[in-house]
DNA sequence: GCGAAACGAGTTGCGCACAACTCAATCGCG
DNA sequence: CGCGATTGAGTTGTGCGCAACTCGTTTCGC
Protein backbone atom coordinates (compact mmCIF):
# COMPACT_ATOMS: atom_id res chain seq x y z
CA UNK A 1 0.00 0.00 0.00
CA UNK A 2 1.03 3.71 -0.83
CA UNK A 3 4.69 2.46 -2.33
CA UNK A 4 3.82 4.99 -4.93
CA UNK A 5 5.19 8.13 -6.06
CA UNK A 6 7.47 8.38 -3.10
CA UNK A 7 10.49 8.58 -5.59
CA UNK A 8 12.53 11.94 -5.90
CA UNK A 9 10.17 13.92 -3.68
CA UNK A 10 10.65 17.61 -5.12
CA UNK A 11 9.94 19.96 -2.05
CA UNK A 12 11.52 21.34 1.20
CA UNK A 13 12.53 17.36 1.95
CA UNK A 14 16.49 17.91 3.03
CA UNK A 15 18.47 15.80 0.96
CA UNK A 16 21.11 13.62 2.32
CA UNK A 17 23.62 14.49 -0.56
CA UNK A 18 23.57 18.21 0.38
CA UNK A 19 23.59 18.13 3.93
CA UNK A 20 26.65 19.94 5.71
CA UNK A 21 26.29 17.26 8.05
CA UNK A 22 26.22 13.88 6.30
CA UNK A 23 29.58 15.26 4.80
CA UNK A 24 31.40 15.93 7.85
CA UNK A 25 29.98 12.48 9.18
CA UNK A 26 31.09 11.12 6.35
CA UNK A 27 34.57 12.31 5.47
CA UNK A 28 35.43 12.08 9.03
CA UNK A 29 35.15 8.31 9.12
CA UNK A 30 36.68 7.50 5.88
CA UNK A 31 39.62 9.60 7.03
CA UNK A 32 39.53 8.03 10.61
CA UNK A 33 39.03 4.68 8.86
CA UNK A 34 42.46 5.71 6.71
CA UNK A 35 44.38 6.47 10.00
CA UNK A 36 43.14 2.93 11.27
CA UNK A 37 45.18 0.97 8.65
CA UNK A 38 47.77 2.88 10.02
CA UNK A 39 47.16 2.41 13.84
CA UNK A 40 46.08 -0.97 14.15
CA UNK A 41 49.47 -2.32 13.79
CA UNK A 42 50.96 -0.10 16.59
CA UNK A 43 47.95 -1.21 18.95
CA UNK A 44 46.34 2.22 18.37
CA UNK A 45 42.94 3.93 17.82
CA UNK A 46 42.30 7.01 16.30
CA UNK A 47 41.78 9.28 19.83
CA UNK A 48 44.25 7.04 21.71
CA UNK A 49 46.58 8.85 19.01
CA UNK A 50 44.87 11.90 19.29
CA UNK A 51 45.57 11.83 22.76
CA UNK A 52 49.12 10.76 22.16
CA UNK A 53 49.71 13.83 19.69
CA UNK A 54 48.66 16.13 22.07
CA UNK A 55 51.24 14.75 24.99
CA UNK A 56 54.26 14.51 22.03
CA UNK A 57 53.69 18.28 21.07
CA UNK A 58 52.56 19.99 24.56
CA UNK A 59 54.37 17.12 26.99
CA UNK A 60 52.83 16.36 30.32
CA UNK A 61 49.49 17.67 31.30
CA UNK A 62 46.43 17.02 33.16
CA UNK A 63 43.01 15.07 32.03
CA UNK A 64 40.93 18.29 32.18
CA UNK A 65 43.56 19.90 29.38
CA UNK A 66 43.63 16.90 27.30
CA UNK A 67 39.88 17.45 27.24
CA UNK A 68 39.50 20.85 26.53
CA UNK A 69 41.95 20.49 23.49
CA UNK A 70 40.31 17.28 22.35
CA UNK A 71 36.78 18.32 23.28
CA UNK A 72 36.50 15.09 25.22
CA UNK A 73 34.76 15.00 28.89
CA UNK A 74 35.97 12.35 31.31
CA UNK A 75 33.47 9.70 30.51
CA UNK A 76 35.60 9.49 27.47
CA UNK A 77 38.78 9.92 28.85
CA UNK A 78 39.11 8.04 31.67
CA UNK A 79 38.92 4.48 29.99
CA UNK A 80 40.73 5.71 27.49
CA UNK A 81 43.90 6.81 29.39
CA UNK A 82 43.51 3.96 31.83
CA UNK A 83 44.50 1.53 28.33
CA UNK A 84 47.21 3.67 27.83
CA UNK A 85 48.62 2.96 31.10
CA UNK A 86 47.58 -0.46 30.27
CA UNK A 87 49.64 -0.76 27.81
CA UNK A 88 52.37 0.79 28.85
CA UNK A 89 52.51 4.28 27.34
CA UNK A 90 51.79 6.42 29.63
CA UNK A 91 51.87 7.29 33.54
CA UNK A 92 48.66 8.55 35.16
CA UNK A 93 49.24 10.28 39.05
CA UNK A 94 47.19 12.24 41.17
CA UNK A 95 48.62 15.74 41.77
CA UNK A 96 50.26 16.41 44.54
CA UNK A 97 48.96 19.75 44.25
CA UNK A 98 45.73 19.70 43.92
CA UNK A 99 44.35 15.68 44.73
CA UNK A 100 41.48 16.12 42.02
CA UNK A 101 43.68 16.79 39.19
CA UNK A 102 45.45 13.75 37.62
CA UNK A 103 48.82 14.35 35.91
CA UNK A 104 49.11 12.53 32.32
CA UNK A 105 52.69 11.74 31.33
CA UNK A 106 54.31 9.74 28.68
CA UNK A 107 56.63 6.74 29.36
CA UNK A 108 59.93 6.14 27.30
CA UNK A 109 57.53 3.76 25.51
CA UNK A 110 55.14 6.13 24.81
CA UNK A 111 58.20 8.58 24.04
CA UNK A 112 59.51 6.56 21.76
CA UNK A 113 56.00 5.60 20.09
CA UNK A 114 56.32 9.26 17.98
CA UNK A 115 58.29 8.23 15.65
CA UNK A 116 56.91 5.32 14.34
CA UNK A 117 53.91 7.94 14.05
CA UNK A 118 55.77 10.43 12.20
CA UNK A 119 54.91 9.61 8.71
CA UNK A 120 51.34 8.93 9.31
CA UNK A 121 49.87 12.94 8.66
CA UNK A 122 51.78 13.24 5.76
CA UNK A 123 50.37 9.65 4.68
CA UNK A 124 47.11 11.03 5.21
CA UNK A 125 47.45 14.17 3.65
CA UNK A 126 48.64 12.22 0.39
CA UNK A 127 45.48 10.33 0.14
CA UNK A 128 43.57 13.50 -0.13
CA UNK A 129 44.94 13.89 -2.98
CA UNK A 130 45.44 17.72 -2.43
CA UNK A 131 47.88 19.87 -2.20
CA UNK A 132 48.52 21.35 1.28
CA UNK A 133 47.87 24.92 0.37
CA UNK A 134 44.19 24.11 -0.23
CA UNK A 135 44.42 21.24 2.83
CA UNK A 136 45.31 24.09 5.17
CA UNK A 137 42.76 26.55 3.80
CA UNK A 138 39.79 23.40 3.84
CA UNK A 139 41.27 22.44 7.73
CA UNK A 140 40.56 26.45 8.79
CA UNK A 141 37.17 26.58 7.36
CA UNK A 142 36.27 23.40 9.12
CA UNK A 143 37.61 24.80 12.14
CA UNK A 144 35.89 27.53 11.74
CA UNK A 145 33.00 25.88 11.59
CA UNK A 146 32.98 24.15 14.40
CA UNK A 147 34.06 26.49 16.20
CA UNK A 148 30.53 28.41 14.99
CA UNK A 149 28.64 25.40 15.65
CA UNK A 150 29.74 24.63 19.21
CA UNK A 151 28.87 28.80 20.06
CA UNK A 152 25.75 28.72 18.71
CA UNK A 153 25.25 25.25 20.80
CA UNK A 154 25.92 27.23 24.07
CA UNK A 155 23.93 29.76 22.90
CA UNK A 156 20.82 27.98 22.70
CA UNK A 157 21.65 25.83 25.53
CA UNK A 158 22.15 28.95 27.49
CA UNK A 159 18.70 30.42 26.06
CA UNK A 160 16.87 27.25 27.39
CA UNK A 161 17.72 27.51 30.75
CA UNK A 162 16.97 30.95 31.17
CA UNK A 163 13.67 30.38 29.44
CA UNK A 164 12.02 31.10 32.65
CA UNK A 165 13.26 35.14 33.16
CA UNK A 166 14.45 36.22 29.90
CA UNK A 167 12.26 36.09 27.06
CA UNK A 168 14.54 35.65 23.68
CA UNK A 169 18.50 36.51 24.61
CA UNK A 170 20.34 35.04 21.20
CA UNK A 171 18.80 35.31 17.58
CA UNK A 172 18.29 31.88 16.86
CA UNK A 173 17.72 32.04 12.95
CA UNK A 174 13.90 33.19 14.21
CA UNK B 1 41.59 30.24 16.18
CA UNK B 2 43.35 29.96 18.90
CA UNK B 3 46.25 32.35 18.14
CA UNK B 4 48.22 31.30 21.23
CA UNK B 5 51.42 30.71 20.91
CA UNK B 6 50.88 26.49 20.71
CA UNK B 7 53.41 27.02 17.76
CA UNK B 8 56.26 25.81 20.25
CA UNK B 9 57.00 22.52 18.42
CA UNK B 10 59.36 23.47 15.78
CA UNK B 11 60.30 20.16 14.06
CA UNK B 12 58.27 17.08 12.28
CA UNK B 13 56.00 16.71 14.79
CA UNK B 14 52.43 16.87 14.12
CA UNK B 15 50.98 19.48 15.75
CA UNK B 16 47.32 18.93 16.64
CA UNK B 17 45.83 22.41 15.49
CA UNK B 18 47.07 21.63 11.73
CA UNK B 19 45.59 18.10 11.34
CA UNK B 20 42.61 17.99 8.74
CA UNK B 21 42.15 14.90 10.50
CA UNK B 22 40.97 16.31 13.94
CA UNK B 23 39.44 19.06 12.49
CA UNK B 24 36.73 17.33 10.63
CA UNK B 25 36.87 14.67 13.93
CA UNK B 26 36.25 17.82 16.15
CA UNK B 27 33.56 19.62 13.31
CA UNK B 28 31.43 16.29 13.05
CA UNK B 29 31.16 15.46 16.51
CA UNK B 30 29.93 19.64 17.18
CA UNK B 31 27.12 19.02 14.24
CA UNK B 32 25.97 16.08 15.82
CA UNK B 33 25.76 17.37 19.21
CA UNK B 34 24.09 20.43 17.61
CA UNK B 35 21.43 17.96 15.97
CA UNK B 36 21.07 15.88 19.05
CA UNK B 37 19.30 18.94 20.91
CA UNK B 38 16.95 18.76 18.19
CA UNK B 39 16.74 15.16 17.79
CA UNK B 40 16.33 14.05 21.82
CA UNK B 41 13.00 15.14 21.99
CA UNK B 42 12.09 13.12 19.28
CA UNK B 43 13.38 10.25 20.87
CA UNK B 44 15.67 9.99 17.74
CA UNK B 45 19.88 9.89 17.57
CA UNK B 46 21.58 11.36 14.60
CA UNK B 47 22.94 8.02 12.52
CA UNK B 48 18.78 6.95 13.17
CA UNK B 49 17.99 10.48 11.84
CA UNK B 50 19.86 9.71 8.68
CA UNK B 51 18.39 6.64 7.90
CA UNK B 52 15.07 8.42 8.23
CA UNK B 53 16.65 11.08 5.61
CA UNK B 54 17.21 8.44 3.33
CA UNK B 55 13.63 6.89 3.06
CA UNK B 56 11.67 10.33 3.64
CA UNK B 57 13.65 11.27 -0.17
CA UNK B 58 13.63 7.59 -1.21
CA UNK B 59 11.11 5.56 -0.13
CA UNK B 60 10.89 2.23 0.91
CA UNK B 61 14.66 0.60 0.01
CA UNK B 62 17.06 -2.20 1.19
CA UNK B 63 19.23 -2.79 3.88
CA UNK B 64 22.11 -2.79 1.39
CA UNK B 65 20.84 0.48 -0.23
CA UNK B 66 21.02 1.99 3.06
CA UNK B 67 24.27 0.65 3.97
CA UNK B 68 25.40 2.31 0.42
CA UNK B 69 24.25 5.40 0.97
CA UNK B 70 25.32 6.07 4.21
CA UNK B 71 28.63 4.23 3.98
CA UNK B 72 27.51 1.73 6.76
CA UNK B 73 27.75 -1.83 7.28
CA UNK B 74 25.25 -4.54 8.90
CA UNK B 75 27.03 -4.79 11.84
CA UNK B 76 26.13 -1.12 12.26
CA UNK B 77 22.36 -0.93 10.44
CA UNK B 78 20.85 -3.94 11.31
CA UNK B 79 20.56 -2.97 15.28
CA UNK B 80 19.76 0.50 14.18
CA UNK B 81 16.94 -0.66 12.22
CA UNK B 82 15.56 -2.47 14.79
CA UNK B 83 15.48 -0.14 17.49
CA UNK B 84 13.77 2.27 14.37
CA UNK B 85 11.33 -0.75 14.05
CA UNK B 86 10.94 -1.23 17.90
CA UNK B 87 9.80 2.73 18.18
CA UNK B 88 7.01 2.16 15.21
CA UNK B 89 8.78 4.08 12.60
CA UNK B 90 9.52 1.36 10.18
CA UNK B 91 8.94 -1.72 9.02
CA UNK B 92 11.30 -4.68 8.32
CA UNK B 93 10.37 -7.33 5.83
CA UNK B 94 12.16 -10.45 4.10
CA UNK B 95 12.16 -9.84 0.33
CA UNK B 96 9.97 -12.67 -1.48
CA UNK B 97 11.89 -12.08 -4.49
CA UNK B 98 14.90 -12.76 -2.61
CA UNK B 99 14.82 -14.21 0.83
CA UNK B 100 18.74 -12.98 1.23
CA UNK B 101 17.83 -9.08 1.49
CA UNK B 102 15.45 -7.07 3.46
CA UNK B 103 13.12 -4.53 2.66
CA UNK B 104 12.32 -1.13 4.72
CA UNK B 105 9.65 1.13 4.71
CA UNK B 106 8.51 4.00 6.85
CA UNK B 107 5.07 3.31 8.93
CA UNK B 108 2.96 6.24 8.91
CA UNK B 109 4.15 7.09 12.11
CA UNK B 110 7.88 7.22 10.32
CA UNK B 111 6.56 9.23 7.47
CA UNK B 112 4.88 12.09 10.25
CA UNK B 113 7.84 12.56 11.43
CA UNK B 114 8.94 14.38 8.37
CA UNK B 115 7.03 17.13 9.10
CA UNK B 116 8.43 17.98 12.58
CA UNK B 117 12.49 17.52 11.56
CA UNK B 118 11.60 19.56 8.34
CA UNK B 119 13.47 22.50 9.58
CA UNK B 120 16.30 20.79 11.16
CA UNK B 121 18.65 21.37 8.62
CA UNK B 122 17.81 24.82 7.99
CA UNK B 123 18.29 25.44 12.04
CA UNK B 124 22.35 23.61 11.58
CA UNK B 125 23.18 25.45 8.63
CA UNK B 126 22.40 28.67 10.96
CA UNK B 127 24.51 27.81 13.51
CA UNK B 128 27.14 27.74 11.23
CA UNK B 129 26.79 31.84 10.83
CA UNK B 130 27.86 30.96 6.50
CA UNK B 131 25.99 31.78 3.93
CA UNK B 132 24.15 29.25 1.96
CA UNK B 133 26.71 29.39 -1.38
CA UNK B 134 29.74 29.29 1.46
CA UNK B 135 28.22 26.47 2.91
CA UNK B 136 27.73 24.28 -0.09
CA UNK B 137 31.01 25.06 -1.88
CA UNK B 138 32.33 23.47 1.62
CA UNK B 139 30.46 20.76 1.45
CA UNK B 140 31.11 19.89 -2.18
CA UNK B 141 35.23 19.85 -0.90
CA UNK B 142 34.58 17.75 2.23
CA UNK B 143 32.61 15.22 0.08
CA UNK B 144 35.31 15.10 -2.48
CA UNK B 145 37.69 14.90 0.32
CA UNK B 146 35.92 11.99 1.75
CA UNK B 147 35.78 10.26 -1.55
CA UNK B 148 39.57 10.71 -2.45
CA UNK B 149 40.70 9.11 0.97
CA UNK B 150 37.91 6.19 0.53
CA UNK B 151 39.50 5.71 -2.92
CA UNK B 152 42.71 5.77 -1.68
CA UNK B 153 42.08 3.62 1.83
CA UNK B 154 40.69 0.84 -1.18
CA UNK B 155 43.57 0.85 -3.15
CA UNK B 156 45.68 1.01 -0.32
CA UNK B 157 44.32 -2.49 1.16
CA UNK B 158 44.41 -4.18 -2.57
CA UNK B 159 47.75 -3.35 -2.79
CA UNK B 160 48.42 -5.22 0.31
CA UNK B 161 46.09 -7.78 -0.53
CA UNK B 162 48.08 -8.46 -3.57
CA UNK B 163 51.56 -8.00 -2.51
CA UNK B 164 52.52 -11.79 -2.59
CA UNK B 165 52.41 -11.42 -6.30
CA UNK B 166 53.04 -8.02 -7.64
CA UNK B 167 55.68 -5.85 -6.24
CA UNK B 168 53.92 -2.53 -5.92
CA UNK B 169 50.41 -1.74 -7.95
CA UNK B 170 49.82 1.52 -6.88
CA UNK B 171 52.31 4.44 -6.35
CA UNK B 172 51.18 5.74 -2.91
CA UNK B 173 52.85 8.89 -1.98
CA UNK B 174 56.33 7.91 -2.25
C1' DG C 1 20.56 -30.94 -11.25
C1' DC C 2 24.32 -30.19 -7.94
C1' DG C 3 28.05 -28.68 -5.25
C1' DA C 4 31.14 -24.72 -4.47
C1' DA C 5 31.42 -19.94 -4.20
C1' DA C 6 29.33 -15.57 -3.39
C1' DC C 7 26.01 -12.77 -1.18
C1' DG C 8 23.01 -10.32 2.43
C1' DA C 9 21.66 -9.83 6.98
C1' DG C 10 22.50 -10.67 11.59
C1' DT C 11 25.49 -11.54 15.95
C1' DT C 12 29.46 -10.85 19.04
C1' DG C 13 33.09 -8.24 21.07
C1' DC C 14 35.54 -3.98 21.76
C1' DG C 15 36.27 0.92 21.95
C1' DC C 16 34.62 5.23 21.66
C1' DA C 17 31.00 9.36 22.78
C1' DC C 18 27.91 11.16 25.86
C1' DA C 19 24.29 11.79 29.54
C1' DA C 20 23.64 11.19 34.25
C1' DC C 21 25.47 10.11 38.27
C1' DT C 22 28.90 9.42 42.49
C1' DC C 23 32.52 10.90 45.40
C1' DA C 24 36.49 13.09 47.24
C1' DA C 25 39.06 17.43 47.25
C1' DT C 26 38.99 22.26 47.15
C1' DC C 27 37.15 26.84 47.25
C1' DG C 28 34.31 30.66 48.87
C1' DC C 29 31.96 33.20 52.04
C1' DG C 30 30.19 34.58 56.44
C1' DC D 1 37.01 28.18 61.42
C1' DG D 2 33.05 25.86 59.38
C1' DC D 3 30.03 24.47 55.83
C1' DG D 4 27.73 24.66 51.53
C1' DA D 5 28.90 25.07 46.63
C1' DT D 6 32.00 23.93 43.10
C1' DT D 7 35.32 21.23 40.73
C1' DG D 8 37.75 17.08 38.65
C1' DA D 9 37.92 12.36 37.82
C1' DG D 10 35.65 8.23 37.58
C1' DT D 11 31.44 4.93 36.91
C1' DT D 12 27.20 3.30 34.66
C1' DG D 13 24.15 2.70 30.84
C1' DT D 14 22.95 3.34 25.92
C1' DG D 15 23.96 3.66 21.12
C1' DC D 16 26.93 3.79 17.45
C1' DG D 17 31.02 1.98 14.30
C1' DC D 18 33.63 -1.68 12.82
C1' DA D 19 36.12 -6.25 12.58
C1' DA D 20 35.27 -10.98 12.55
C1' DC D 21 32.20 -14.29 12.39
C1' DT D 22 27.72 -17.25 11.51
C1' DC D 23 23.88 -18.70 8.78
C1' DG D 24 20.45 -19.09 5.25
C1' DT D 25 19.83 -17.90 0.30
C1' DT D 26 21.16 -17.44 -4.27
C1' DT D 27 24.19 -17.86 -8.19
C1' DC D 28 27.41 -20.01 -11.08
C1' DG D 29 30.22 -23.65 -13.27
C1' DC D 30 30.03 -27.94 -15.00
Amino acid sequence: MTTAAATTTPGPTPVLDEQICFALYNASRAVTARYRDLLTPLGLTYPQYLVLLVLWQGGPTTVTELGRQLQLESGTLSPLLKRLEAHGLLTRTRSAADERTVDVALTDAGTALREQAAGFADQICGATGLELTDLQALRADIAALAAAVRANTAAVTAAVASADHAPAPVDQLH
